[in-house]
DNA sequence: AAGCCCGCCAACCGCATTCGC
DNA sequence: GGCGAATGCGGTTGGCGGGCT
C-alpha cells in the first residue's frame, strides 16, 4: 500500500508485511515475549517503526487471534457493546475473545453501521414524533447519525452509551431513580458519556444485571453498584468486569435518563428477541 | 474486454496516556 | 515534578478485488 514515504526517508519500511518479516517477528516474540516494540525493531533488523511492529503482532500474528467469519452471536455482541460503549474499540474487543479492535472497527465501519442505518431508517421514521417529545431541552439530534445526540455543551454523546443490558420486567412503580455524577470520562468529544452529566439508572438489581434474572430481588446490591459509580469508585473499565456474555443473554436494557429523557426507545433493533 | 465503482481491510497517522529516568 | 520515549487508541487512508455496466 503505497503511502507517503516519510518513514522510508528515515530508513523505515512501510506497507504490507512480508511473510519473512512476520516470521522474524514471531520468532522474536516467542523467544523474548511481547513489548518493547522499538527494541524488537532494532534487534531483529526489521526496518519497521515500533508502532508498526506492535500493530502487526497484536492484530495478525498473535496466536490466539480469530480472523474473519464473525458469527451472528459475535455480531450481536458487538452491536450491544457499541450501544453501551460507543467507539471504544479496544474495550469492545476486550470482551470478544480472539477479536482485535482493528477488526471490530473495520467490521463496524464497513458492515454493521450501514446495516444498522438501514434498520434504523424505518425505525426512526416510526419513532420520529416520539423522539421529538422525548428530546431533552438543549439537545438536538445529530444530523448525520441516528445514534448520536449532542449534549447541551455541544459535545456528542452516543445514545448507545446510555444503555446497559438487563431485564426490563421492571414495573413502573418499582423504579428508583438514582442520579449520579458519571465517572465515565472521554478523551474526545464525539463519543461516549460526558463526565458530569447527570444520569439516572432506572433501578433494577445488580443481581439482575449479572444473572439476567427477572425480579427486583436485591436492591441493596444494585444500590451498592450505584454507590460505587456515585463515588467514582467504579469506572468504565471496572464496569466492564461484569460478564457481558451473560448480560447480553438477557432480554432488554436498563433505561437510563439523561437530562430527564428516557432512552428506552433506543434499544437495539434485535433486542427484543 | 475494458473501465468504473464500491466495499473490504491492512496499515498509517496523530493524539493521549503511561512509563522510566 | 519535568521531560522524553514508549505504548495505546481511534480515525483515516488507500490498494486490492469483485461486481456491474
Amino acid at each position: 500500500m503505497g503511502r507517503s514515504s516519510r518513514f522510508e526517508k528515515e530508513g523505515l519500511k512501510k506497507g504490507v508485511w512480508t511473510a519473512r518479516e512476520d516470521q522474524i517477528l514471531i520468532d522474536y516474540v516467542k523467544k523474548h515475549g511481547e513489548g518493547k516494540w522499538g527494541k524488537i525493531s532494532r534487534d531483529t533488523g526489521l526496518k519497521r517503526c515500533g508502532k508498526s511492529v506492535r500493530l502487526r503482532w497484536l492484530n495478525y500474528l498473535r496466536p490466539d487471534i480469530k480472523r474473519g467469519n464473525i458469527s451472528e452471536a459475535e455480531e450481536e455482541l458487538i452491536i450491544r457493546l457499541h450501544k453501551l460503549l460507543g467507539n471504544r474499540w479496544s474495550l469492545i474487543a476486550g470482551r470478544i475473545p480472539g477479536r482485535t479492535d482493528n477488526e471490530i472497527k473495520n467490521y463496524w465501519n464497513s458492515t454493521l453501521r450501514r446495516k444498522l442505518q438501514q434498520e434504523n431508517h424505518s425505525e426512526v421514521s416510526r419513532n420520529e414524533m416520539k423522539e421529538d417529545l422525548l428530546s431533552p431541552a438543549g439537545s438536538v439530534a445529530a444530523e448525520d447519525d441516528p445514534h448520536l445526540t449532542r449534549n447541551s455543551e455541544g459535545g456528542m454523546i452516543t445514545q448507545s452509551s446510555l444503555c446497559c443490558f438487563t431485564n426490563n420486567n421492571v414495573k413502573e412503580e418499582d423504579h428508583q431513580h438514582h442520579h449520579l455524577e458519571s465517572s465515565i470520562t472521554t478523551t474526545n468529544n464525539n463519543t461516549t458519556l460526558i463526565s458530569g452529566d447527570t444520569v439516572g439508572f432506572e433501578a433494577v438489581t445488580k443481581t439482575d444485571v449479572e444473572l439476567g434474572g427477572d425480579g427486583l430481588s436485591d436492591d441493596v446490591t444494585w444500590n451498592d453498584f450505584i454507590m460505587d459509580l456515585n463515588e467514582g469508585q467504579l469506572d468504565i473499565s471496572e464496569f466492564l468486569q461484569t460478564d457481558f456474555l451473560k448480560l447480553c443473554d438477557s432480554e432488554s436494557s436498563i433505561n437510563i435518563d439523561v437530562g430527564g429523557c428516557s432512552t428506552n426507545n433506543h434499544e437495539l433493533p434485535n433486542n427484543s428477541d
